[in-house]
RNA sequence: CGGGAUGUGGCUCAGCUUGGUAGAGCGCAGCGUUCGGGACGCUGAGGCCGGAGGUUCGAAUCCUCUCAUCCCGACCA
């Protein structure tokens, strides 16, 4: 491809709406542009790269057994009603009427779909397994897109969905996702992780998630530095370490503490350690009063606690609500004499005999105050977040807590839909049985952006060659003389010729210009054809990534090319292919 | 939905406090010089200053409303 011939619009300055790295970059190398918010188009150097993530996830799925169909974005709000999401889902769900005033809604997920359209196939135990996949744009109705493709409205995604009869053919094609993804990501070149993962409120039993390694992620990790072990966050297990205080505590005492209401505040006033003070936090769990209570040094993890409490809707108390409940201000709130529907304790709680708490009274807490016998707690469980202090859960090992960005997910769905959808087959008895599912989602786009979060210097971007939208591109310098011009042609079509994608800048601009939009686009090989080289009858070659330099001889070309080209995978990591 | 900010040529921004003929740099078009890390000179095109209402002799500038975008938070298969 000639550059002169192309649409590539690249920007010398960063677009005042790009905050993050990834989408700085997308818009500066000329590959998406904005619509509107979280909306984007994509422009020819953006989809070259998009399609390449979409072949190599598309050629894994069908490797892995999984058949490609397409399934439509807006979708009968009658499904929705019918699996029960229509009233759960949320203001995600964009919905809207047609001219019939029926209601519809744009996809944001096909669970109800690829149902809908297995239960009216599938009759018999011989017609499964299945699995199905699309690649579709989603729409999303995210309350606040943002950083470009990483949390956009549209995005496109690979879904697929597995049909099983039974638990054992599940997690075989569980399994068999997992496998996939796995090569997947390590095909794409990219730096990730496995991690166990919260089911969320799309329920089933387990769930794993891809995450690709970047410091700008959302999401945190937790990853063994021994063991196989890694997490989400949200659902790797605190350790209890210690044991359990021995002895009586003393009688309760009240002391007074005006004006003193943080952890830290409490602790100073009264010369404790953080740790001896219990932090109560009251949340409303579908609709009713809860109160969590970890140690004063700890977080809370919401997840594990609406887990625990088995809620849909989880929220933090409003001061009105904890003045309503308690009796006094923020700050001020202890288990003693609280009257919530539960008090759920962290386990770690259970250790220590002697408290510092709240007493749900203006500028008084209470001192000495056990639990056993002064509280009402409905158990101890794994309530707080993991820290990087905290051991492996499985071998005891050292944790660390890089962040992450989320690009794949697996899921174990179980009987969801199938029960509320009435998805169903025969056994070899003839008795009725419910298909087990899963579903299996890549974020496409995402993954570009993610890329791009892992993948870049001060110059620009830097792809990775499987997803990279050209391999080599060829510069072309002194583009004036027509001989010039026409071997840089030669070059291109040679190199075309050995199953390269060359993308050959012809433009009439200076060599800077050049130079530095090549940086910009981070096409992984970068071929300089100047007039003092093509005397000296080579090429100057430059590793984008490593920005290592080296000439190939121009008479020997093929060959020279094919190594130099070796090198560069092999400092990706990647296998020659 | 709460908090914060910003809307001025294609892009990045100044001008607004203290109302008085719409600016710069980049980009774009033409000419010339240049040509290995975002060149230089000259000439030129391009703007209902987000929109509506108001105050005023006069509004990019002040007031009210509205829309849009971005950031923080809640949310997120």
């Amino acid at each position: 491809m000639r550059w002169s011939q192309y649409y590539l619009p690249t920007l010398k300055e960063h677009p005042a709406e790009a905050e993050v790295v990834s989408h700085r970059l997308l818009m500066r190398a000329g590959m998406i542009r904005k619509l509107t918010s979280g909306i984007y188009t994509y422009l020819p150097l953006g989809l070259r790269c998009l399609d390449k993530v979409a072949r190599i996830v598309r050629e894994e799925m069908n490797r892995a057994g999984a058949l490609e169909v397409f399934m439509p974005m807006v979708q009968p709000a009658d499904l929705w009603k019918e699996s029960g999401r229509w009233e759960v889902y949320g203001k995600e769900l964009l919905r809207f009427q047609d001219r019939h005033g029926r209601d519809c809604c744009l996809g944001p997920t096909h669970e109800e779909v690829i149902t809908d359209l297995i239960r009216g196939e599938i009759r018999s135990y011989r017609q499964l397994p299945v699995n199905l996949y699309q690649i579709q744009t989603k729409y999303r109705d995210e309350i606040r897109p943002r950083f470009g493709l990483m949390r956009g409205r549209e995005f496109i995604m690979k879904d697929a969905y597995s049909f099983d009869r039974d638990d054992a053919g599940a997690d075989k094609s569980y399994r068999s996702m997992y496998e996939a993804y796995m090569r997947i990501f390590t095909r794409l070149g990219m730096v990730f992780r496995a991690v166990e993962a919260d089911s969320g409120p799309i329920g089933g039993s387990f769930s794993h998630e891809f995450m690709v390694l970047a410091n700008t992620g959302e999401d945190t990790i937790a990853v063994c530095t021994a063991c196989e072990f890694a997490a989400n966050l949200e659902k790797a297990e605190a350790v209890v370490q210690g044991h359990g205080d021995e002895g009586d505590c003393p009688p309760t005492e009240p002391v007074a503490t005006p004006g003193i209401h943080t952890v830290e505040e409490v602790a100073a006033f009264l010369g404790v350690a953080p740790k001896a003070i219990l932090k109560t936090l009251l949340y409303e769990a579908d609709g009713r009063p809860v109160a969590a209570l970890v140690r004063g040094d700890r977080e809370l993890n919401e997840i594990k606690l609406k887990n625990v409490l088995n809620a849909n809707e989880l929220n933090l108390a409003t001061p009105e609500q904890v003045q309503a409940w308690t009796g006094a201000p923020v700050g001020f709130a202890g288990p003693v004499d609280l009257h919530v529907d539960a008090i759920w304790a962290d386990r770690e709680v259970g250790l220590r005999r002697d408290w510092v708490v709240g007493a749900n009274k203006a500028d008084a807490h209470l001192r000495h105050v056990d639990l056993t016998r002064d509280a009402a707690i409905a158990g101890y469980v794994d309530l707080r977040q993991v820290t990087a202090q905290d051991p492996c859960p499985r071998c005891g090992a050292a944790l660390e807590l890089p962040k992450g960005i989320e690009v794949g997910h697996v899921f174990k769905l179980g009987t969801k839909y199938s029960e509320t959808m009435g998805a169903r087959y025969l056994d070899e008895n003839g008795k009725e049985q419910l298909i087990i599912m899963g579903c299996y989602g890549i974020g496409v786009s995402r993954i570009m952006a993610a890329c791009l979060e892992q993948n870049h210097d001060d110059n620009g971007a830097l792809f990775p060659p499987p997803i990279a939208p050209f391999q080599i591109q060829l510069i072309l310098l002194g583009g004036k003389k027509p001989e010039l011009v026409q071997q840089a042609m030669d070059l291109h079509d040679r190199l075309e010729a050995l199953g390269f994608e060359v993308l050959l800048d012809d433009r009439d601009e200076r060599p800077g210009v050049k130079f530095k939009d090549a940086d910009l686009t981070g096409i992984p090989g970068q071929l300089i054809l100047g007039e003092k080289g093509a005397a000296r009858g080579v090429l100057e070659a430059k590793n984008r990534k490593t920005g290592e330099r080296s000439e190939l001889a121009l008479d020997d070309l093929e060959n020279q090319v094919q190594t130099w080209w070796k090198g560069i995978l092999k400092d990706w990591g990647l296998p020659k292919s």
